[in-house]
DNA sequence: TTCTATCGGTTCCGAAACGGAACCGACATG
DNA sequence: CATGTCGGTTCCGTTTCGGAACCGATAGAA
């Protein structure tokens, strides 16, 4: 498989890889999330080869999920800023997070810790489901056709999006 | 920065990358999640070159998120089965997913509907605090340091997983 | 006016990673 | 003993990456 195929495939999280799926587009987004804007700033804290910056930052405001902003005239200068597509993103950060809180961080604990500010508590985030509120485990759901699907089957990638009962 | 550095990183996210953060790796857990456990299997499924998936799939188990299991003697074949730590990557995957649904479908919707079993909706996954229950999102954390941080004070990429007040 | 600095890139080069195809080793089957 | 299966490894040509230099528009200082 090529590349350039991912987000033609009937997957939603090859569509998804397609975009996020890449070494540093993650960590350009971390930046994104923290506020950061500006190709310099992206540059200096990344340590990122230029080319490959102006590359992902093309390429996720081509995306829609980034969009440039001009915060002068004169010489004109833009900056990057998350649209509502790149907001959105925000739990498969923190899904990655919490991932590499549990699993990767040294044995005292994590770096860094999240306190709710709405309950005063550290947190981590769980997955729920959308209509009874349940937490979502890897085999709770079944997976059905789509409208979207092609030729009106599941795709041979499909099963993997919710875990058949087999 | 060179790729090698992302695991020493004092941040969990970039920690995460250093394992996930590929191209084909996170195909390869799709079809894990699908109990697609053979090499042959992977490389049919996806079209990825040989030696690359030998090498994610070594990867992988290096790092604890598969793990080979002999399913025959003579000739002896080994399979890769998703662990415990494996397993947990399934909000990542989650994640990944709704967002693919929601921002890079056909016009007429998502390939796939997953249907939760408990409730005989059909449902996405919701973010939500481990310890209210309220509904986790982008600016509703603070960050603090935590017992892994190193030099006491909070590494420059850590607002980026919660988001300061600033 | 010229000199330097800033910002957001582009260009170029050598090194690393990738896609594709061939090959290999340990068996099993006909 | 010829062929097939499975899980790789090796090799080669192309693509992508890291690192450094260069560029274009402009501002401010000398």
């Amino acid at each position: 498989m090529r590349w350039e195929e991912l987000d033609r495939q009937p997957c939603s999280l090859a569509r998804s890889l397609s975009i996020v799926g890449d070494r540093w587009t993650l960590l350009v987004l971390r930046e994104c999330f923290l506020r950061v804007r500006r190709f310099e700033e992206f540059e200096q804290r990344l340590g990122i080869a230029r080319h490959v910056l102006a590359d992902r930052l093309k390429k996720l405001t081509d995306a829609g999920v980034l969009e440039k902003v001009p915060y002068q005239e004169r010489p004109r200068r833009e900056e990057y800023r998350l649209t509502e597509k790149g907001l959105d993103l925000y739990p498969v950060m923190l899904s990655l997070l919490d991932w590499g809180d549990k699993w990767m961080a040294e044995p005292e604990g994590p770096p860094v810790l999240r306190r709710h500010k709405a309950c005063g508590h550290v947190v981590h985030a769980v997955h729920t489901c959308s209509e009874c509120g349940e937490v979502l485990g890897a085999r709770d759901m079944t997976v059905e056709i789509g409208p979207g699907a092609k030729g009106g089957e599941l795709p041979p990638a499909a099963t993997a999006e919710g875990n058949p009962s087999k």
